[in-house]
DNA sequence: CAGTGGTCTAGACCACTCT
DNA sequence: GAGTGGTCTAGACCACTGT
């Protein structure tokens, strides 16, 4: 080998630690082409499978994307994307004092949506409260910006009280899908919201175009009537390269301490 | 090959694909041990190698790890930690109709600080509005709960307005660093949250000791005074096998839509 | 066509743990 | 010592793209 193994770490270490650096200070940047695997193989005097193993590591952290067959480049950056969602959004935003977020202000937006009558997954059913065998409505959208795929939001209904009503058309519903259900006596009063932060499944990566390396925000909705009546579950997946999730505050719980 | 390549997708896919599948129907369930490599070069009739490539592919999905050298095992789902941040919970948070978020009431709590003036990162400097040069103290934080880190909490003010005061004291600061800051005459009247969805730094990964294919939440927020002066930046990191964020809220921002 | 990365083979040696 | 996974070598063939 050409070069010894210095300091701790396999070869492979060493190589993904040596180009992290350089993404990170900016020797290689944004959209950089990365030295290609033979000149890697030359430099570091390892084989091509040690060079490989490095830059996958890189691949996985979300850093560097591999452009078949051009080469590895350093991945942009987060679009910076600005998409306050209602719930992350206690008080109303106003724009100000906050240069770092007043990108991307209207873009072409889009949607396809597919509706149909399923078996409820078992996350959906414990929050939904039914009943073994009760199916759902299941209302899935991939929403677009600019042609490209910006998140899932899949929103799930109990059948026996949606049966009929325009939330089970594939269409978008001009008044808003709560109003709907509003008028059917089941006003939502209540929700409850959690966060998860996890990789995307098979599936996830195909409905969204990610690459690898890119973890997903995956928020759950659930929204009760004032009697506790749980009527609609929503899930919203969010890429993490293309979300952004901001609010504004103002007083009353002074935030994370220390 | 034993094996024909049926459907499609190269050898490794099939095989990580297989497991996936036994994960998610049970027929592998949290904490199984996955059958060795040696098996699965057996069983699928290719070299080592490639049954490697197809469990690596899982590890970075979060969905095994690798317990050298006793064998795979199918990772234990999240432990359901409830942890509500302050940020998060626009109304009181009340335990009632949520099940799913009982566990973990209350548990050996903990925490290291570590105060130091530094230069500060330029994602620091931008929020802070900072001065070229200008120095900032920084408190970081790593939480345990129950001897494990739990997540971190770093926190920088700049170093012109709480010079000498408790902020920069390695302790405890028993009535908060927010009340320091108001003492001082910088009390904090609105803040900025954002919250991104990424894959660890290699420092990251150290300090949580993460494993691989766990991905984080980089929450910043952002705190000003009335007078829209930004006083300080508290960045926690959450790593997203340990942590739901969860909250209620009652109407008025009626959710997601759809 | 040459050059790129994607996949795979068939070995090898190592560190570690358990028996 | 046997068995596990971690790393690495030294090849091979393929698909795709650009010249």
């Amino acid at each position: 080998m050409a070069v010894k193994k210095v300091g701790r770490g396999s070869f492979k270490q060493q190589i993904s630690d040596d180009l992290r650096q350089q993404i990170a200070d900016g020797t290689l940047e944004a959209g950089a082409k990365l030295p290609t695997e033979a000149q890697l193989t030359d430099q570091y005097g390892v084989t091509r499978g040690t060079v490989r193993a490095a830059l996958e590591i890189l691949v996985n952290e979300g850093l560097i994307i591999s452009a078949r067959p051009v080469g590895h480049f350093v991945r942009d950056r987060k679009p910076m994307i600005f998409r306050p969602q209602a719930e992350f959004r206690p008080r109303p935003y106003t724009p100000e004092m906050d240069a770092f977020m007043t990108e991307n202000a209207s873009r072409d937006a889009d949607q396809d949506i597919e509706v149909s009558i399923v078996e409820p997954t078992a996350e959906v059913t414990k929050r939904l409260q039914l009943d073994a065998g009760e199916l759902v409505v299941s209302r899935r959208r991939v929403r677009h910006l600019d042609g490209e795929p910006f998140n899932l939001n899949d929103s799930f209904y109990p059948l026996s009280i949606v049966q009929d009503s325009a939330i089970m058309r594939p269409d978008n519903i001009p008044e808003g899908a709560n109003e709907v259900l509003a008028a059917l006596g089941y006003r939502q009063e209540r929700a409850i919201d959690e966060l998860y932060v996890r990789m995307p499944t098979p599936d996830e990566v195909r409905r969204l175009e990610l690459l690898p390396g890119t973890p997903i925000g995956y928020h759950i909705c659930t929204g009760y009537t004032e009697a506790g009546k749980p009527v609609r579950v929503a899930i919203t997946v969010l890429p993490g390269d293309r979300h952004v999730i901001s609010y504004e505050r103002r007083r009353e719980a002074p935030s994370d301490e220390a």
